[in-house]
DNA sequence: CTGATAATGAAAATCATTTTCATTAAAAAT
DNA sequence: ATTTTTAATGAAAATGATTTTCATTATCAG
């Protein structure tokens, strides 16, 4: 696969150019299972490409997100967190330390929670007349070593 | 009930003083079913007690999350909302329109809810040893007239 | 290869929230 | 009831995340 023009394609329509810094945030998010904030892509960045700027990071996350290629989390306050939205990632949600912040995927009872929410949703659509389109679950607690502490 | 009083007991442990702008705070949220932010509750209070502080807002804010007495929420970015815990207020989450803003309560399904959210801390517990303390379910989407529009 | 213009980066602006600090006011002690 | 202690307040400044502005640069259609 042509590394580099691999999800060039994926821009038709939303944005003309494909540039280094869209390339070089993807690729950082293809390629970690981190849930990543702006600027520690922008850290991350920096080494590979020197001179790369945090507000080109902030806008290509917006197109980014609104392209579909990445999700955005905000989990309580603090920064946003973005990960990348694959088809063969499963849908799953989030385990979030409240202590040390540790974020933890996970994607058991799927099938119980896809009928549930299918449910939900379908029941909300009619008690309310809200279009449902999209859901979010998550798991407020301590990990494992903040428990200790 | 003594109106002026009626909380106060509940401050007992946390803080020593029980002021105008925490009853004041506190009854505003109490009597609302809207979900309220810092400067929402700010521009609501200045009518009967000009002079009061957004930086008191917060600060009486942050206090009653830590009683237990009000709850706080994140949605997608923005300003934190602010909701008034009550026991006889049934566990519920929220239907949140992306495109006004509009928040909808929904306790529907909460037997079924909880016995996959029990199911699922049960198991997290086990296979992360993470402590799930709390969690948190929403729906995104459009509302009637959003629809519309 | 070249021109049109989308994308970039630096700096300034914005927005929500927090901190600082001198003043005020609960409520404990007298 | 009055004084004393110190928690709580409010204004202003500081912070942190994100967005906007704008002059410059670089993509890519012709």
């Amino acid at each position: 696969m042509p590394g580099q023009h691999r999800w060039r394609k994926r821009f038709a329509g939303h944005v003309c150019r494909w540039t280094m810094p869209r390339e070089a945030i993807l690729k950082l998010l293809s390629q970690t299972t981190k849930h990543l904030s702006a600027k520690e892509i922008y850290s991350a960045l920096l080494r590979s490409y020197p001179g790369i700027g945090l507000t080109t990071v902030y806008r290509t996350l917006d197109l980014l997100e609104k392209t579909g290629m990445i999700k955005k989390f905000n989990f309580r306050q603090g920064e946003s967190r973005y990960e990348f939205a694959s088809e063969n990632k499963p849908h799953h949600h989030h385990l979030i330390c409240t202590s040390c912040g540790k974020i933890i995927d996970y994607s058991d009872f799927a099938d119980e929670e896809l009928e549930l929410v299918d449910k939900s949703a379908k029941h909300l659509a009619e008690k309310y007349k809200f279009l449902v389109q999209d859901h979010n679950i998550e798991f407020y607690g301590l990990c494992q070593q903040c428990q200790k502490d």
